[in-house]
DNA sequence: AAGATTCCGTTAGAGGGTATCACGAACCGT
DNA sequence: ACGGTTCGTGATACCCTCTAACGGAATCTT
């Protein structure tokens, strides 16, 4: 938090406010979902009247996108971290799952369904690019002798996403996979779709992760 | 369709313009996604004023929970048909792949992100659990001779899910893996994040799809 | 065929949401 | 102390869901 404390008095408060807001906002996400964020209910809990809000954010939709950033953010900030602390991919992994856990709605508020209409800013796909390069990373240091896949091949030639990173296609394609998997599972389990089946989440979670692992490790 | 064509000319009146409704919502949803759906724009759009389609829908709810029923009767629909038709896993993923890709926000009303309050009916619960039978019966089709893992000991446990089916705790596994897998690429995909990362999504769900397979038959 | 009943669609209205606008008040730097 | 900036407010327009009361049409009953 370089930024939060300005220079002048007025500037503080701002920030402060916007900060409180964005707290709510959370709070009310957690419990509603983001589709039934409420600017005015914020308004109300904060002691204020709906339009004042207004003076602190554009509207709804920027004020989600923010929260989008944070998220994002958020996640950046922890499997980095994560990283840094020498976490393999096996940890990274279930670094994800707790950070998931932890706030189901912010997960879901990245990677769940999307509104049709809205597209995030650049920033914000500038965020996830850096959680995609500790992944690679994370991918790059298991040893890849597996066989080319034709899948491989495709990526060779469609690699922008990595963003210059140094890894071969394999590795691309690794990264890709525990991505998607790992998504597929904690999407559902987030979604409630696995409650009622009886099984428990984290064990199915575990061996998805185990399998992954032992593909990539062949 | 078999009780579609009612008795009294009322009743006939009735179902058709509940459908027409329905289909109305479709259009809307499929552009707007199902958060924006709109009872009175659908009433707009059918010439007639607001609070008349409260004749038919007892409100927005039980209309969303009719739109989910029948994506979930729809998908079991066409996977029990692809199945009938000698369909493998293989096909049955393609035909699964099809049908979400034909309207991803049907796809996503199911398998996106849930209303933190909303609970299915029972019924609803049930057709999916034909889908799921469809997708045992596919599993079991394949040869088990692999090592049997700590989550399939934990399945022999807990499969109240399976609904009697006679499958063995690793076919489980592998219609679990099947579906948590096949999900995570095909979510990501219609949520648009592969979007601007230049790879083909049906390479990368053909790749994760051929992994699935070739695991499945070691 | 005529009356009774049921059903349909309308308007009116409560309650909540987003968002804009104009106005008074508080604040801050000068 | 003064003047410009910023803040919070109420009023307003326009969405939405959903309920209630009413007139009219279609259906059922006798």
């Amino acid at each position: 938090m370089a930024g939060t404390d300005a220079k002048t008095p007025r500037e503080r408060y701002r920030t402060q406010v916007r900060a409180e807001i964005k707290e709510l906002a959370w709070e009310q996400i957690a419990t509603t979902g983001a589709s039934a964020l409420s600017l005015n209910a914020i308004a109300k809990r904060m002691g204020m009247s709906g339009p004042a809000l207004y003076r602190y954010y554009a509207g709804r939709d920027e004020l989600i996108t923010e929260l989008v950033r944070d998220a994002y953010r958020s996640l950046a900030d922890t499997l980095r971290s994560a990283s840094a602390a020498g976490a393999d991919l096996a940890v990274l992994a279930h670094t994800l799952r707790a950070w998931a856990l932890e706030d189901p709605q912010r997960y879901l508020l990245i990677y769940g369904t999307p509104v049709p209409g809205y597209h995030a800013p650049d920033d914000i796909t500038l965020i996830s690019s850096e959680t995609m390069a500790i992944l690679l990373d994370a991918c790059a240091a298991l040893p890849s002798d597996g066989p080319a896949t034709p899948f491989d091949a495709h990526l060779a030639d469609h690699r922008d996403w990595a963003d210059g990173h140094p890894a071969p296609p394999a590795v691309l394609h690794r990264a890709l996979s525990f991505w998607t998997r790992l998504h597929g599972v904690l999407s559902l389990e987030l979604a409630g779709h696995f409650t009622g089946m009886g099984f428990d989440p984290a064990l199915l979670f575990a061996a998805e992760l185990d399998d992954l692992l032992t593909v990539m490790d062949r």
